[in-house]
DNA sequence: GACATAATCTAATAAACGTTAGAATATTAG
DNA sequence: CTAATATTCTAACGTTTATTAGATTATGTC
């Protein structure tokens, strides 16, 4: 029979398997990935550049602590949070770590805090604004994380093909670009870029995972469209 | 002028951070600990049964990481909790672990589902027949952890004491007994005490942090009283 | 069946971490 | 000032972890 202090000390052990979890940079950046939509090994690998062979062990980890699930379909195994709860975790550390350390918060500004690439505008704002047409909601992931999960009313253009498409975009309304959250950064290129051509544009720093956990609505296409290998 | 993968690299690194502060079970304990009230290297070390040089150099990470932050006065040491969100931040952990770690989910069971200390009441319900005196709310933390915060209409009576002033509690109420959470055992040894003796008692898993998370309200005395030595 | 691709497993190394003991610092009490 | 208490610092040990390379398994294609 353990005793009161052997059953504590287990318990506490346990919690901290999920710290260790996210004790990896790597780890933190699957999860993030892991967000916008299911994903393979290669794929990951490439997303957060590692190799396989790193990918393959840290997703082990992960998959240990039940964080992500698996299945299997050919040739490929994809990954996926285990819970939306994962996510939500993921955004709550996050926030606690931007707002305890010093050094994430200079980090961040280095590169979002440029001064025009401000964000005046509230979330409960940019929601009306789009429904009645006077902003434009684009969003810049590769097309099978917008089919797994976007903001409403956002219109998906992959950031390698936004120069392509640019052509279809009206030059009297204001555009508001975001990705996959604060530290992606396919946004503020985008914002940019389209500067540079003439259009007002802005970043969102909220990726869907943000917005969910704001409570925010989030449409999906019919079946989550499996990633492009 | 670093590239993008290096700043995000260095954004999420950052995040690991709080990751590796919370991959320890001594350092989760102790901010549990911090959750009900400010407390000496020396009472931490005595808390989580460790030696006081081990606590020392716990702490020092949990100050790094601006998680915990200190004042001194005279001999002592005092820690605290930096912000309240670091204690939300531990409910949310323990929350993911308890619904992901079937390891934990089974060490829990094993001392919290006693058939008899079932909680089938709800926080509110609680909150509502304590008002209206239908039933006792006892907390049996030490006092200077009751001080620092506690549930509406709880009465402080610490474990040690529960014996000698067994006969201030009225035979005809329901008693509900907390503690410092779902890991802390003194309730329910109080609630095994009191069964013995005839009482009805039953055990609140939660302790004030839970209780905050659900966004219910905390009283305090006053200043907050100074942990004993 | 042979081959290419996706993913995992095993073993090995270097870095990081928890823990302990001994010395050092700061503060109060006499 | 000296003694006692509270806390921290330094150095050292053993363990764990991240990472890499090489071998291995599973699946689909020719």
């Amino acid at each position: 029979m353990p005793s009161n202090r052997e059953i504590r000390n287990a318990l506490f052990e346990q919690v901290a398997r999920i710290g260790k979890v996210i004790a990896s940079p790597k780890r933190l950046e699957f999860l993030d990935l892991l967000g916008q939509s299911e994903k393979t090994v290669e794929r990951l690998a490439r997303d957060a550049e590692i190799s396989v062979k790193l990918a393959s062990a840290h997703l082990k980890v992960l998959k240990a602590a039940r964080l992500v699930a698996t299945r299997k379909d050919g040739k490929y195994v994809y990954h996926r949070l285990a819970d939306p709860a994962v996510s939500a975790f993921w955004v709550h550390a996050r926030a606690l770590a931007e707002e305890r350390l010093v050094e994430l918060q200079a980090a961040l500004r280095e590169f979002v805090t440029e001064p025009e690439h401000l964000r005046p505008i509230r979330r409960e704002d940019l929601l009306e604004l789009a429904r009645q047409g006077e902003i434009i909601v684009v969003d810049l992931r590769p097309q099978a994380e917008f089919h797994s999960g976007h903001l409403p009313c956002a219109r998906s253009i992959p950031l390698a093909e936004l120069e392509r498409q640019l052509a279809s975009l009206p030059r009297d309304k204001a555009i508001v670009a975001y990705c996959r959250g604060p530290f992606c950064m396919m946004a503020n290129k985008a914002v940019t870029l389209l500067r540079q051509r003439g259009y007002r544009a802005q970043r969102l720093e909220d990726g869907v995972a943000e917005w969910r956990v704001a409570g925010l609505p989030i449409e999906a296409e019919g079946a989550p469209a499996p990633a492009a290998p």
